[in-house]
DNA sequence: TATGAATGAGGCTTCATTCAT
DNA sequence: AATGAATGAAGCCTCATTCAT
């Protein structure tokens, strides 16, 4: 019975770990068909073979399987983000760095979403530390003398308003290498002209 | 009679325009708090005195009044951009007339959000024109030789995602001016940089 | 003053009158378009260019306007009905004349209905006074000796689900002359063989 | 563990069908009070124990489950009618067997209907199924020389309106025997009649 | 742990009707 | 008498969640 137990155990976990992906990938579709807002629980459990209480076993409402999957998102992205801007040796490496590993991985990891669907970020812990990242490593730079010094604060937001607004023209099609050298561009002149001003 | 009648029909239609105020104050006021995706019409109704039904005689859904709201903002603050950017005579002026007059109407018109709140765009006609005046504003500024000759759509991205950014600052309690200050020497700076590149 | 509120008194007689026929006139329309059931008063009103609350100064409720439809019909039919039956003067023209006045009135007076909406049959008092006429009229030409001694009750009832099943064949297209001649055949060889049973 | 599933599959199962059941029970009930028309949903919900929601899982609308209980009625009297009509060896068999059936049938299954409700019928495939075998049977039997041949439509429609009309009698407590001895003599005597016209 | 039917709160919307003008 | 906006009851239906199996 033991050996039966294990058995079953092992069995378990590796339904367990297959449940949660198989909820997580429907997910993923779902709310790209739908958004986020039009998406229901029923939707993503009717995109699987499992059944609707199955679905508390793992999750405990749609936000946070949105969060999971923003989590495993950042996750994949934020490694590469902070790799391309701590091994910088100059403000446009450091730039193009960031912008060109955003830019390809969303021209990869981006779904067809509704046309109509509403535009919308949310925040979930792992994202608010991926942009906590990018300050501090921001900062670093700085403190490198890479970056000019000037607001962190305000540069952190700035550069996030840029890749998500020139995200939406990769996702529509636009060359990830013409965004990064615009958005490359952009940066280091402006950042030039913030630090003699 | 005729007296009556008109007498009869501005106090229907007072009242008529009262309603409607009231169900958009109240639709403001909840959105700011829920989000959008969170407010239901029912939220809306029983933020006001009126009968559920009297909503329908209004509005048909959320989504409407939500439009009517962004369309009233952006007939409010549309013209000022616009005015702000035909009259610059230089590349700051027209940066800083725009971003003085954005931050400025959002300092004074933006309500309460719920902290942790899905930040979304819906692109009703009114915003989508906003947009597209932008672009033209850039195009027509480029021809006056204002700015110099780059990629007009980038541009606009450009400068939606780092005024929509820099906005939350605003709403935050940050300093128009200062805001204003340091988007103004990012595009000047990153648009001279764009014209050499 | 006094001649000016007779004008205007008679003025409005007549257009009590014309409200009345303009609201039967409209019901009778969406009645054939939309069933008895789906109809609401809502959709008689928007028929009309009447204000809602006009509608009440004439009918409670829809069912009023059906009955006073129902009522306007019967009123129309039952005495050319009542005719062809007392002027008989054999069994088959007692049939014939009942079946053709009923039949005609149908293939004139129908409109045509949503195709699968349900078939139904209120009975407003006018409707049951005409059956009860009917079985009168079968009685009297019983005690005439025009048709056999057999139960009125039951011929009421076996004429009224021929006729009415009938007209639904001549509400289809079917000839007036030839569903009298069906009908009329039926009935005359069926009381023959009633009364020898 | 197969034991139990199938156990608990069962039981489920089980409470299922009751639940079916206690749904269509209900609406039996209540679309014999108010009529058709006039019952909601709601009023059916009201009629069990059971819960607004569960109404869903079984029915999507009031139609379908009056659909299910026409369908299971005609079901039921549809196979006892078409076997009186096929082994009819005379015309007398053919209409008394198929009366006889149909009004016992009615005396057996009808519930109590509001008096002056209206009447209506809806055309669920199983009931239009169940007029297109009687022109069918109808066809046969004259084929086999039982009927005259006349027009099977409009026999079968004539058949039609006295078989419900006189059902109402038999709802109303009049005798089945006396309402087949009527009809059949009514349709014997009309069939020859009809043949030699 | 998986299942999936039951639950009932709560969303949306329409409607008949009222009533101030 | 006519108007038509306001009313709120009441319909419809979906949903997240529970819980017996």
């Amino acid at each position: 019975m033991d050996v039966k137990r294990s058995y079953a155990a092992g069995r378990r976990e590796l339904t367990k770990a297959q449940n949660r992906e198989t909820i997580l990938a429907a997910a993923a579709q779902v709310f790209a068909q739908l958004g986020f807002a039009r998406t229901t629980v029923r939707d993503i459990i009717r995109a699987t073979n499992l059944a609707s209480g199955t679905f508390y076993n793992y999750f405990n409402s749609k936000e946070e399987v949105y969060q999971a999957l923003r989590d495993a998102q950042a996750l994949a992205v934020r490694p590469r983000l902070h790799q391309a801007r701590v091994s910088a040796v100059s403000a446009e490496e450091f730039f193009t760095g960031s912008f060109r590993a955003f830019f390809g991985f969303v021209a990869k990891n981006h779904t067809e979403a509704a046309p109509a669907s509403e535009r919308f970020r949310m925040d979930s812990p792992q994202v608010q530390a991926g942009f906590a990242e990018l300050r501090q490593d921001i900062e670093a730079a700085m403190a490198r003398g890479l970056l000019p010094a000037i607001d962190a604060a305000l540069l952190t937001a700035a550069l996030t308003g840029v890749a998500f607004e020139l995200a939406e023209k990769v996702k529509a099609g636009a060359n990830v290498e013409e965004m990064t050298r615009f958005a490359t561009a952009l940066f280091l002149g402006g950042t030039g002209a913030l630090s003699k001003s």
